[in-house]
DNA sequence: ACCTGAACACCGTTCAAGT
DNA sequence: ACCTGAACACCGTTCAAGT
């Protein structure tokens, strides 16, 4: 199908920001990288920042449907461990994707919402089903998987901007702040 | 004396800045805020990332300042709650000024790193306050620091993006977060 | 030492055509 | 329906002068 284009596009665009950061996806350059001329784009996309939105969309996907595939090999706890571990990597990874899918996010397609919300209500049923086996807290599970998610990308963007590595030693990497937020529930919830 | 205009040129810059973010920041319009011409700012930045870092610089004095004004005037776990929601309210209020401040601080200044570097001794005194009264879990202050530190950075940057206005309720809001988290480690720091 | 006006290269976006 | 080349306005940055 023709479509082909945009989908080559938006390829074209993942790999200038992977390189240079959304300042780097000039609309001539991704044209270029896909065979087409410089406004090409503009039959696909109502703008650069429509673009980025649609790259953001592809990639939530792609995290919505990793968690899916993540869910049902461990048990609740060990699920969780993984898919914060698995998200960290992922961020690590290829920075610039998880800037950006954390970004203008208000002018996001509906797309996006739907791959956001959908990875939302996966991590709930994570947290609801480790509730249920009293290996977290009791409480809105909404609130603690907001809980979650927040630690994860907070910690996450500071390592990004450079504001863990302060102390010369390793401690407190994103991996070991999760580890140390998942131990302190796990404790809370085995009281009297 | 004349770093007057530098500090004309910084305040213009953050006023297009909390209008429309970093892109509005044209050098152009800074200029003629300031009263200078579009490029009497080379005089005074080496580009416009250089400019924008002098307002992240100033920006974390600022939050570094706040901080020492509001310890001493509260017991260590009130500190805690104050200040993070002194911080909270600072995001709310100047998304742009938050989001600048924890972007690319890489290439920041040495001013910028050391207010940075300033808060964070702050925080983690407090922590160890706190820890002496066993009103903290005990371990590393830096690390419990970093965690607090990474939450609140996260709760925010989901509020921003709208990521925690998905349940119709305000169930979840970053000044609750910090609430919970705060919680569980007074609970955790009260065991057997 | 600090500032200015002119100029350059680059980019997002639009438009009139083309198939 | 999708694509192209030319053109416009805007912006960061540099340069040769000015005081």
């Amino acid at each position: 199908v023709t479509t082909d284009t945009r989908a080559r596009l938006v390829a074209a665009a993942i790999e200038l920001l992977d390189r240079g950061g959304p300042a780097a996806v000039t609309l001539r350059e991704v044209g270029q990288l896909a065979g087409v001329s410089h406004n090409a784009p503009y039959r696909h996309f109502a703008d650069k920042e429509d673009l980025l939105a649609a790259i953001a969309a592809q990639e939530m996907r792609g995290r919505s449907d990793l968690m899916g595939r993540l869910i049902g090999e461990h048990p609740p706890i060990e699920a969780l461990r993984t898919l914060a571990r698995a998200y960290v990597a992922w961020a690590r990874a290829k920075p610039e994707r998880f800037k950006l899918s954390f970004g203008a996010w208000n002018r996001g397609s509906d797309e996006l919402r739907r791959a956001a919300a959908d990875a939302r209500a996966q991590l709930i049923s994570i947290v609801q089903a480790a509730q249920a086996r009293s290996e977290l807290p009791p409480g809105d599970p909404e609130r603690l998987a907001a809980l979650m998610m927040a630690l994860v990308h907070g910690a996450v963007g500071q390592a990004l901007s450079g504001h863990l590595a302060a102390g010369d030693k390793g401690h407190a990497d994103p991996e070991d702040l999760v580890d140390d937020l998942l131990g302190y529930l796990i404790q809370s919830a085995g009281r009297g």
